[in-house]
DNA sequence: TATTGTTATACTCTATAACTATA
DNA sequence: TATAGTTATAGAGTATAACAATA
C-alpha cells in the first residue's frame, strides 16, 4: 500500500494544468481518497457508503418510499432494490405496506437499526473531522455549501432540460 | 429521461440535514450529474471519462509511464492497461519503448490523437460553461481551488500515513 | 394509462494477486 | 530484490428494458 517514489523517468512532474477546468477531474480525485476512506470506516459496521446513506435516509425520514430514497440518492429504483433488501435482511428497516396505496412501501429503521445508525454516525463523524485536520474552517465550510448549491443548480439543470 | 414529479406520498421533502456534514455524500451526487452529464458529451467523440483524462494527460506530458499516469489517474495500474489499449488500438496513442529502461513505455498521442484531444477538450468546456450558467464565478472558482486543495490534502495523508 | 417495486442483464469502474521481463 | 507492465478475476456501482400489482 506504500505509494512508490518516482524513480528516474521522463516525465518528473504531471502537468494536469489543461484538467484544471474539469469538474470531473477534481471531484473524482478527491471523492476517490473520500470514499476509500470511508468504506474502510464503515467496514467495522458491515456497512458501505450506499447502504449507510440510505439508513441515515430512512431512519431521518421514517414512512418514505423507494422511490423518494432513490431520488434523495441519486440512483436507480431497481440499484435500490438490492441496498433495501440487505437492511431488511439484517433487521435494520422493515418495509411496511402504505395502507392508502399499496404499490408503495413505506420504510421505517428498527431499534437496531437506528442503534447502528448512531453508531456508525459517530465513527464516521470523528473520522472525517480527522482527515480534514489541517484545513482552515473557512474551506471546509465553503466547501459543503458550494458542493451542495452545486447540486441543486444541476440537478434542477439535469431535471428540467432533458 | 423525465424525472417524475411527487406525487401524495408519505414525506413531502426528504430531509438530509444529518448527511450535510459528509462530503462523500455531497460529492457524491454532484459528481453523478456532472459525470452522466460527461459521458454525454464524450460519447460523439467515443470517449469516456476515463480514456478522455487519460488522453489529456498524455498529450500534455507526452513520455510519461503507465505508472505514471495511472498515478495522477487515481487509478490502479491493472486498470490502465485496458484504457491504454483501447487508445493505442484507435491509433490516438503509442506505446514507445524507453530506451534506457525497457519496462517502461513512453506514452505519446499521435496527430489523431492530439486532435481528436481539441475537439472533445473544447465540447466538454463548451457543455461545462452551460452546466455552470447561473452559478456566480466566485463560487466557480472556489470550488475548483477547495476541491484541488483538499484531493491535495487528503492524497498526503493518504499517502503518507498508510 | 401511469406508477411502485421488481427481475434480469449488461456495462463500467475498482481492487487484488500473481505472472513476465527487465533492472 | 524491486519495478513496469500485464493477466485474470471478483466485486461494486450504474443504467435500461420489461414485468406484475396497484392506482
Amino acid at each position: 500500500m506504500t505509494r512508490a517514489v518516482p524513480v528516474s523517468v521522463p516525465v518528473s512532474h504531471v502537468n494536469d494544468e489543461t484538467l484544471s477546468d474539469f469538474l470531473g477531474y477534481h471531484m473524482k480525485r478527491a471523492f476517490n481518497v473520500i470514499q476509500s476512506d470511508l468504506t474502510e470506516t464503515l467496514r467495522p459496521f458491515e456497512l458501505r457508503m450506499l447502504t449507510f446513506t440510505a439508513l441515515v435516509l430512512i431512519v431521518d425520514n421514517p414512512g418514505l418510499s423507494q422511490s423518494q430514497l432513490a431520488d434523495a440518492m441519486d440512483i436507480e429504483r431497481p440499484n435500490l432494490v438490492v441496498i433495501i433488501d440487505e437492511l431488511e435482511q439484517r433487521r435494520l428497516i422493515v418495509r411496511d405496506r402504505v395502507r392508502t396505496d399499496r404499490r408503495m412501501y413505506a420504510l421505517k429503521a428498527t431499534l437496531a437499526g437506528r442503534r447502528l445508525n448512531k453508531k456508525a454516525l459517530e465513527a464516521t463523524k470523528a473520522h472525517e473531522a480527522k482527515l480534514l485536520t489541517g484545513l482552515d474552517v473557512q474551506t471546509t465550510n465553503n466547501l459543503m455549501k458550494v458542493l451542495s448549491n452545486l447540486h441543486h443548480h444541476l440537478n434542477n439543470r439535469h431535471g428540467g432540460s432533458d
